[in-house]
RNA sequence: GCUAAUAUGGCUCAGCUGGUAGAGCAGCUGAUUCGUAAUCAGCAGGUCGCCGGUUCGAAUCCGGCUAUUAGCUCCA
């Protein structure tokens, strides 16, 4: 029969799979093929083929290749569980980014100290290359076969199957498990693997569900591959901006203050600060109108806002209530606003409004409280008091779209000067197929709006991943994500169209024939939440901010006390000229000083002795730069003037 | 909230199987006034996260709480 290949062809006898094939082809392929690809689907080398099957061969250079190894070795993991613990039930084993993981219902629970154990086992079953074979059964059988190895959740998962599913298994030596595959054709295949961290998961991912041990793991191709990832990954936790934040004296916690409340310390005060004049500078020029709203309201603003109703157990509230969020002693209930927008949409409210007051935007830089979750809260980036650029765009139907692109640009222009632009991706958050109670019933008004969206979306031509039930309540958000040092995704702008807002507050306006109309809000941010921001900053830079965002620009460091009041002088010109500078007094050697001020990942360090002292002039020790040079004072202020004021990323 | 782990001076860490704590750096004082990543000496600093229990005796064992970390769940 006639196999077609990328490029040419190849004859083979009837009955030839695709491990004759990649024999055929030449051996050394055959050697490092891993799986292969009948007709672009992904399927087993032992797979038979059809006379002009179109064939591709996968190894391990491909990551579907990679992916099916890591597969492999979630089994072989699954296996050597099994062998040392043959009471425990097995539950799902997939394969995620940088390996796998299989969640495992251990009758007594296991540490990683297990591990060992764990890994040793897994390596006398890859020695043993044991072959893997696939094999397919109609359901009644693969419900009986699981009952016989007393594998509940697989039961679960089969019975979960579209009744017309083929439902297939794998077996390797005395282990057999169900699986899509496709997999490795022999354990042996495996050279270079490490079982990375153990936790609780719930099945199927619901927290109403038992909690199972979940084991990673991960593999690669070569021991030495194993190894670069491995230290790959210890030095991205030196990013961290947990640790580097609290190591650079950014921000602190304090166990007597509580868990979710980060304390800027004056450096990171400092970044924050800097960050919001610009962000509220920026919202100036392009129109909004900041606002300065309470942070606390009477439980009445958020019954007509639907928060008390649905987001009540997120809140800090002050006062005793009942199941029902009324008072128990009749006294006002206050509660700390988890937002913005019921505020400035009062504004909104304040006097009658005219269609020409539209677009109406406001914006503030708001702290907002929410009671997250006790295992939720992590350094910067999730917290229960946070700051954030809020704002809210009042306008009709009409100016969405060019309102919306405004909002986009802003934080284009903002991420550009953080330097972070090619960092984000883009999130479509829809309600999608969703039936959630949790969204305003009104599936007409949906549709309409996710459509408006999409068009605005594929009109500015940004590449996006949609993504069903992420919506927020009111409409759906466009969201900017961000990954942190660990390779978790969190939100860092978020953009959304609500549709409903403007009924539900009664915020009306005049419209051109005098009718009166509902207008359309944009919920946006324009930087993010400040402290996460910082976060993701502090990572992306490992604590080297660029220049205009540092706290300290410029430390001035004397050699002696001869030239202290020269180093002074030339402190007070930077300062006059809006540059942060510190000099260091301190009676210490030059090399002592110098070693300081760069662990403190200071742009400029401008060392001044006699000499300098002398002639007026700096010596200049850039940060990350090596050559160190000597410039009149004078020419050295004007010179980092210019660059502060541009927001330059370097 | 759930699973698991961790908690020793400001920081990084020692402290074996229970006999009430040590080092380096940082800090302070003194000397040194020095030319590009740690000058020398001395001093001071901890009821071992908090509370309770077991014990003649607890940093060490047990329980509760608080905080931190990894993940799950959640994330307007």
């Amino acid at each position: 029969m006639n196999i077609l290949l990328k490029n040419g062809s190849i004859q083979l006898d009837e009955g030839a799979s695709c491990a004759d094939a990649a024999l055929k082809i030449s051996e050394s392929l055959s050697r490092s093929a891993v799986a292969a690809k009948i007709n672009g689907k992904l399927c087993d080398l032992s797979c038979g083929l059809s006379d002009g099957d179109n064939l591709e061969i996968v190894t391990l250079k491909d990551k579907e290749g990679l992916d099916v190894y890591r597969h492999t070795c979630a089994h072989v993991l699954a296996q050597a569980v099994k062998n040392i613990y043959p009471t425990c039930n097995l539950a799902i084993g997939p394969v995620i980014d940088n390996g796998f993981y299989y969640d495992i219902d251990f009758k007594t629970p296991i540490t990683q100290e297990d591990f060992v154990k764990i890994e040793s086992e897994m390596l006398k079953i890859i020695k043993t290359n044991t072959p893997i074979e696939r094999f397919e059964l109609p359901r009644a059988e693969a419900l009986k076969l699981m009952k016989k190895y007393k594998e509940k959740y697989k039961i679960e998962l089969i019975n979960d199957l579209p009744a017309d599913s083929v439902i297939s298994f794998y077996k390797q030596g005395t282990f057999t498990d169900l699986c899509r595959g496709p997999h490795l054709p022999s354990t042996g295949k495996i050279k270079a693997f490490k079982l990375t961290s153990l936790t609780g998961a719930y099945w199927r991912g619901n927290e109403k569900n038992k909690m199972l041990t979940r084991i990673y793991g991960t593999a690669f191709e070569k021991k030495s591959q194993l190894e670069e990832y491995l230290a790959a990954a210890e030095e991205a936790k030196k990013r961290d901006h947990n640790k580097l934040g609290r190591d650079l004296g950014i921000f602190m916690t304090s166990d007597v203050v509580g868990q979710g409340l980060p304390i800027l310390m004056p450096k990171g005060a400092k970044i924050l600060q800097i960050l919001t004049r610009f962000v509220e500078d920026e919202e100036a020029k392009r129109g909004f109108m900041i606002t300065k709203t309470p942070n606390m309201a009477k439980s009445d603003l958020y019954k007509i806002s639907g928060h008390w109703v649905h987001y009540r157990d997120k809140m800090f509230i002050l006062g005793e209530i009942d199941g029902q969020g009324e008072s128990l002693k009749g006294e006002e209930i206050m509660a700390l606003r988890p937002m913005t927008c019921p505020f400035q949409y009062q504004i909104f409210k304040n006097g009658l409004k005219s269609y020409r007051d539209l677009p109406c935007r406001y914006s503030e830089t708001a702290t907002e409280f929410r009671k997250e979750a006790s295992g939720e809260m992590h350094g910067l980036i999730r917290v229960r008091q946070f700051t954030l650029s809020d704002g809210h765009i009042i306008c009709t139907k009409e100016q969405i779209e060019d309102e919306f692109k405004r909002c986009l640009d802003l934080s284009y222009y903002i991420l550009d000067a953080l330097g972070m632009r090619d960092d984000v991706t883009f999130r479509f958050s829809k309600r999608g197929k969703s039936k959630s109670d949790k969204y305003i019933d009104n599936d007409e008004a949906w549709n309409n709006i996710e459509a408006m969206m999409k068009f605005i979306l594929d009109d500015i031509g940004i590449n996006y991943v949609e993504a069903d039930d992420e919506a927020a309540f009111y409409g759906p958000k466009l969201d900017i994500q961000i990954k942190n040092v660990h390779g978790k995704e969190d939100t860092l702008i978020t953009i959304q169209i609500d549709f409903a807002a403007g009924e539900s507050f009664e915020m009306q306006y005049i419209d051109v024939d005098g009718t009166k109309q509902f207008p359309y809000v944009i919920h946006r941010s324009s930087i993010g939440c400040y402290e996460r921001t910082l976060a993701f900053l502090i990572e992306k830079y490992a604590g080297a901010f660029p220049l205009w965002m540092c706290p300290v620009q410029v430390k001035i460091l004397p050699i002696t006390d001869r030239t202290l009041g020269y180093a002074k002088q030339v402190a007070e010109k930077l300062t006059l000229e809006g540059i942060r500078c510190e000099v260091d007094t301190r009676n210490e050697k030059i090399g002592y000083k110098i070693r300081e001020a760069k662990l403190e990942k200071t742009p400029y360090v401008l060392v001044v002795g006699d000499k300098e002292a002398e002639d007026g002039s700096v010596n200049v020790n850039k940060r990350g730069v090596e050559e160190k040079y000597t410039v009149s004072a004078d020419e050295f202020i004007a010179k980092v003037v210019e660059e502060n004021s541009k927001k330059i990323i370097f």
